[in-house]
DNA sequence: CTGAATCCTATAGGATACTG
DNA sequence: CAGTATCCTATAGGATTCAG
């Protein structure tokens, strides 16, 4: 058992787990990963099915854990920009390849992402 | 959206994510990576705090993923091994990116988990 | 536009006892 | 040893409304 801040993990894997657990955390980052700034309508739109309680929770979550930052654009109209920090940037490797490995799995099924990635919007 | 056997997913990674969904797979997946065959026992022993229900459950849904094989070793005394399939071991880029960034956050914090891994049994 | 605040529920997950 | 079978609960997550 590893000790760290009041919260204990079983492994390595387990505390990084820790930083993506939730049902959009992971999607949120491909997300910034793909558009490297984005609205939070923006990110509302890309995640078809996401609610509000849960785009702003884990949001700020994600935030919490210097993951990604929220800008402020401007008070009024009140506009912000979230992007992701250098320890979010280092999940890149993390994202890609689930990515990858999705879409490989896709094309063993008959659907070729890339190519039809129109359809699927 | 993405529809492949009357589920829907969002992208590729929302594809990857539900073969993994659940507290306990990825542990899962990461200890038959670093052990290659593991006994019933042998994974309950590695994944402290996991409930009978959540390890049979789990180990049940990666075998009908075809993440994973249960071998029947013996019918009496009934033992059992569990292995990785092909596409289980095709995700071991994903355990070790875990691995290796949590081991980095830890290090960062003051926990050198390689050096003192024995403490952390 | 960007959330915050409620309210609600489904289900993931845990504890325990039991079986071949 | 390798699980099943129950029972139970906490909480993750969703729907909706309101606000700066």
């Amino acid at each position: 058992m590893i000790t760290l801040r009041d919260k204990t993990y079983t492994c390595p894997i387990d505390v990084s787990l820790s930083f993506v657990n939730g049902k959009w955390k992971i999607l949120i980052l491909g997300h910034l990963h793909q558009f490297e700034k984005s609205s939070y309508s923006h990110l509302r739109e890309n995640l078809p099915g996401v609610s509000e309680k849960m785009l702003a929770q884990q949001l700020k979550e994600l935030e919490g854990d210097g993951l990604l930052m929220k800008n402020v654009l401007s008070a009024k109209p009140y506009r912000v920009e979230y992007t992701l920090t250098e320890r979010g940037r280092s999940l890149a490797p993390l994202t890609a390849f689930l990515s990858e490995w999705g879409i490989d799995y896709l094309k063993e099924n008959g659907i070729d992402y890339l190519k039809d990635q129109h359809l699927y919007k």
